[in-house]
Parts: C-alpha cells; sequence; structure tokens
DNA sequence: GAGATTACTTGACATCCTCAACGATCGAGG
DNA sequence: CCTCGATCGTTGAGGATGTCAAGTAATCTC
C-alpha cells in the first residue's frame, strides 16, 4: 500500500467526501453529455443506449433509469425514430417489450464509450493498486444492488 | 485497515472503473433526487439551491450547472415564486444579477445535505485512511478546474 | 460618442418527467 | 374454465428542463 506521502491535511470528513462526490458526479454527467450531444444525442438518450448493451425489458429501463415507464415509452419512441433501438415483444410475455439496439445504435455506444473513455483521462494516469482501491471504495460508498443480473447496470 | 479479504480479482481495467463510476454517478443522483422530491423540488432546483450556499451572478450558475442562461432564468424564476431564492442586482454592474438563498433557501438546504449524508451511509463507514484516499482518487480522476474561487463546487 | 460586447430575459419548440387512465396480457385461486 | 387483481406498455395532460434566437439595458473599448 504505497501510502508513504505525507499527509498534507486531516482526513476528510464525510461531508467533504459527499460535496467531492457531488462534484466528481456533475463532472461525470458532463463529459458524458459532450460526448452524447456530439453524436446528436440528449443526455438521457445517450444513457439509455448506454444501458442496452444487452436487451432489455422497458420495464426495467425505467427501473435503471429511476423513471416513469410513460417517459420510457417517449424516449424509446425518438431513439426507434432514428434507428438506434428497436422493440420486441418477448416470447414468454406478450405484454413485454423487449428494446434492443439495432447495429447502428451499437456502432453508436461503441463510439461513445470510446471517447467517454478518452474524455476520463485520470483514470489512464491510475496505477493497478490505485484502480483497485477505488474499486473497493466506490463499492463501499455504493453497494451493488444484491446482484440480480445485469452486467450494464444503472447509468 | 481491515481488509483481510482475499483480493477476489485483478485490478480493474479503466473501463471497468468507468462503468462503475457511472454506476456511482447515477446512485449518487437517485439519491439526491429522492431527498429533493420529498422538499417538492426537482433535481435541478435541488442543484440550484445547493450551489448557492454562497450568492453568485446567474451567468456563474448556468457556467456550473454547463447550461443556458435563459434555462437557469426559469430555474431561478421558479425557486424564486417559492421564496427559496432571491434576485439582487449587483453594485459593481448592474447587467448582473446576483442570486442569493432566502432564510427559508438556507433552511431546506440544510436538511437537504442531512438527509443526503444519512443516505449516503456508506460513507460513516469509511475511516480516515480510506477517507483520504478516495478524496486523492477522485480528486486525479476528476481534478478541480484550476481553483478559481468558490467553496460551493458544481453539482 | 459610436459600436461592440456582455448579462439577463423572452419566446418558440423539442425533450423529459410525473400522474392518471386505458387496453392487452398474465397468473392465482375457486 | 372463469374471474379478478396485477403487470406491461401506451396515451394524454400539464409542468419542468433545455437549446437557440432575438431583444433590451448596461458596460467596455476605441
Amino acid at each position: 500500500m504505497t501510502q508513504s506521502a505525507p499527509r498534507p491535511a486531516a482526513a476528510p470528513t464525510p461531508v467533504e467526501l459527499m460535496d467531492q462526490l457531488a462534484r466528481a458526479a456533475a463532472a461525470y454527467y458532463r463529459c458524458f453529455a459532450t460526448v452524447a450531444a456530439e453524436r446528436g444525442l440528449t443526455l438521457m438518450q445517450g444513457k439509455m443506449l448506454s444501458l442496452l448493451r444487452t436487451p432489455m425489458p422497458m420495464r426495467t429501463l425505467a427501473d435503471l433509469l429511476a423513471c416513469d415507464a410513460s417517459n420510457v415509452t417517449g424516449i424509446v419512441d425518438r431513439l426507434e425514430a432514428r434507428g438506434l433501438v428497436r422493440r420486441e415483444v418477448a416470447a414468454a410475455d406478450r405484454r413485454v417489450k423487449n428494446v434492443l439496439l439495432t447495429e447502428q445504435g451499437e456502432q453508436t455506444v461503441r463510439l461513445i464509450r470510446a471517447e467517454l473513455i478518452s474524455g476520463l483521462a485520470g483514470l489512464d494516469q491510475l496505477d493497478a493498486e490505485d484502480r483497485s482501491a477505488l474499486r473497493r471504495l466506490l463499492g463501499q460508498v455504493f453497494p451493488e444492488p444484491a446482484a440480480t443480473t445485469t452486467a450494464a447496470a444503472a447509468r
């Protein structure tokens, strides 16, 4: 644990960290929104596309995005109109509509992710130990919901 | 350092961390939105109130929130209508409108912050060393803009 | 003093968001 | 098999957010 650097100040309080997390979250979304806008997508459209790395029901999208089903309908409508996603009735339950990326949608997601990782240049500057520590610490502050299923988590 | 748990796997890649950051940011905003909604505020209204711990010009709000000035006008209008903020012409430049929290607005911000820190229970479980590490790591991934002025950073 | 720039506001229009209601579908229970 | 309650996605009303363009007032520069 390379932690020999003299501590410049006292350890931050939880409140100070809360503020820093706020700034970090805002910075993350600023970066994401910029990347999405370069593809003519709004923040929400970009978020939804990124969630769809595996097909999923609209209900699930609404849960992950913490918004109402009718809102998801609107967003999917607009993405569908642009040829980025399509709806598909689930075989096991005809009420359920799965949303899938089209080829174009997958390409768009790939490009967004590539640009996003570029925009988070600071990540590349972390060594393996730092990255492990960050994963652990973030995992403690934001525990993953009892591992339900999806690898594509909320974003 | 209570870290006797066996290291489960190799260090995460930057891409894996990017995804975790996305999930963390989403979780943070879910928490924040819930707290704001309990006060009858939308996410943006809550964000703006939280930024206003010191008075600032609308131009500054637009910069921090990364949105258009006209959008800020609308949000301030609605907050002003609810008695949470007020506008004040700056003495040095009559074009400039500073936005200030009212007493009621300050109270609201205090309550929001108190509830938010409660909702981020994981922060309290970090010891001082972890908190310092998290501060350092977040600071590397999301460098603060060349320290301009405000303590109330973007949120 | 004139023209350029800045700060905020207004307005049009698109998108997002919640809530309520609806029709189609499913599943449990009798 | 039938009924009823629950679920899923959609529609629609109305409010909030967001961009862009244009306008007015104030300030700055030459």
